[in-house]
Parts: structure tokens; C-alpha cells; sequence
DNA sequence: ATTATTATTGAGAATCTATTGCAATAATAA
DNA sequence: TTATTATTGCAATAGATTCTCAATAATAAT
């Protein structure tokens, strides 16, 4: 099942209405694999004459999520940004402090941290947010750091 | 040092200048150990008849955040949390999707993640940030026949 | 097909968080 | 004590998101 299909059995199974605006939203979204945020998204469909008001935006976006087609992923510069779900194997960021750079990795530990946690506590966990942050190599070496110094020495910030 | 002092020091050492209304916000915030947003801190010195304008406390932060004092810990209700950082160790969090519950835990583990990526990308990493999200005891009772499914599946009786 | 029902749309107003400009004030250094 | 200038409070502003409402259109019923 592609995000259209997924979509439409979601809004069947929810007694809502499918709408050619809403479709126009998925694919675009779907067009790249890249987070995104509303104002992009309404920007590159308002370029392409095919213009959706942001509030349809807006007002699809929560329908999306509750949908399992996207998810937040982090409120930055005064904004949300998401990313998709569907199609896209969970993953943690690094954020460099640098250049603002996102860089996504794959890392199975959180998986034992979460049934650690699920096991002292007595809790369900369903999911989980990781984010590093720090210093890309491009970064480090435009500052002129010596990376192997500043790793050893900064790894445990607090 | 305490974080009056802390602060006294970092103002100084910037060649700012301290304030009573900055000491004021920085004693209403570490007189509990809890998360707060800018909203109730406002209104909690509004209450104690120590108003502060909001203005002020929207660019204490910053500094205080600057001092080492303060962290953003998420993004919630459409506003920042934040969260102390002197004097309260660094750890995790766990959010209940059924009664909004944070829950705080110690997890070293990530720090063999963050080396772990750190010389893999040859990448400096300087921090990171753990939430996990699910369902605790108490919703899970609340919520009846599935519930009792999960915590046999995934709860280790001692 | 036609009609009835009502969710959805777009445009703009309203709301909410956060930032900024400005005149008055007050913290530091001279 | 005086001079300098950072800080304050207030009001204005900016930006993101939500809401209002009349017009439209997707579905269900006929």
C-alpha cells in the first residue's frame, strides 16, 4: 500500500472525506525523502500553480499523523518539522551545532534501553526520540579543532 | 557555588549586569525541582506580587541557558519547557501517551551510543536527549483488556 | 442520476508565543 | 557623584497556528 492508498483507507475508516487538495498534499510530500515543514511545503505547491491555502495544510497535517504517514520530529527556528513514517525505517538524528546540519543514523541499543526501562518500571514503551548534537567533521575542521582532543574531553557534557 | 552565584558569575565575566528582577526569576525557578515553561513562571511571580514583565523573563533565558543554569527540554502546548540543569543530573525522559505523565530516568547506556557515533563519523558529540514515549502502570490498569496483554508481554516480575 | 447531508475549502480574522523598539530606570565604572 | 549604557516594562510587531464562515464538493440516500 502506497500513502494515497493508506490515506484513503484511513479517512474511510474514520468516516471523513478524501479530497483531491489532500492528495495533492501527500504526493508532495512523498515526492522527496526529506524532512519538511509548512511553509516549504505550501511554497513549492504554490510554485507549482497547484496552490492549497495553508490552512488545508494545516488541517491535514494532524490527519497524517494519525494516519502513521508522518511525524513530528523537532520544533526549530519557530516551527514544526516533519518527516515521514511510511517507507521510512526509524531513525535517530545528529544535529550539528555547527552548520545546523541533520544527519540520520540507525542505532538497535535504544531498543535494549527501552526494554530495560519497560521492565523496571512496569510501563508499555511504544517508541522513543534520540537526538545527539555536536560537531560535524566539516565543522570541526573549519574551527581549526583538533576533533580527537575535543571528543575525549567533551563526550560527557554535563 | 549556587545559581545565584553561578549567574553572578557568568553576568560579570560577559560584562552584563545582574539584576534584581534576573535573581528573582532565577530563585522562583530552582525553588522546585520540576520542568516550568514561561507562563507559569510568570504568573507565579504575578501571584507572589514580585511581577515580572514577561519581556524580562523571555530574555533571561537565554541567559540562563548561556550560564549553564537552564536546558530546553521540549516542545509542548505550543511552548518551550525547560528544565534545571545545575544541580540535577543529566537524564531521560519518559512521557505517558495516556495521562501526559514525564517520567525522568538515568540511562549511561547512551553514552556508549554517542562514542559509538562519535568515532564512527569522526564527529565531535557534545550532548544528546532520550524521550521515551508509551503507557505507564497506571493508564495501562485504567485502560482494561489490552492493557494486561502488554504488561505480561513486556514486564519482567522480578 | 438527483438530491440531501455535511465535511472540507479558502480567505481572512483571531489567537498565541516570542521578539523588538523605545523611553525611563538603574547597575556599574570612572 | 557622575557618566555610561545595559536593563526594564510597555506596547507594537512578527510569525505560526487555529478559527470563523460562506461557498463548495464528497458521499450517502433516494
Amino acid at each position: 500500500m502506497n500513502e494515497i492508498e493508506v490515506f484513503r483507507k484511513y479517512v474511510k475508516e474514520s468516516g471523513l472525506r478524501n479530497t483531491p487538495e489532500r492528495e495533492v498534499i501527500i504526493e508532495e510530500i512523498f515526492l522527496t525523502h526529506d524532512h519538511f515543514d509548512v511553509d516549504t511545503l505550501y511554497l513549492c505547491l504554490k510554485n507549482k500553480k497547484c496552490s492549497i491555502s495553508k490552512a488545508s495544510i494545516y488541517r491535514t497535517i494532524p490527519l497524517l499523523i494519525e494516519s502513521g504517514l508522518i511525524k513530528e520530529v523537532f520544533f526549530e527556528d519557530g516551527h514544526m518539522h516533519y518527516e515521514h513514517v511510511l517507507g521510512h525505517e526509524h531513525h535517530c538524528h545528529f544535529r550539528c551545532l555547527g552548520c545546523g546540519k541533520i544527519i540520520e543514523f540507525k542505532q538497535d541499543e535504544v531498543l535494549d534501553i527501552e526494554k530495560k526501562f519497560s521492565r523496571s518500571h512496569g510501563f508499555e514503551v511504544t517508541g522513543h526520540k534520540l537526538e545527539l548534537f555536536g560537531y560535524c567533521r566539516e565543522c570541526l575542521k573549519k574551527e581549526g579543532k583538533d576533533c580527537k582532543v575535543s571528543i575525549v574531553d567533551r563526550v560527557n557534557p554535563n
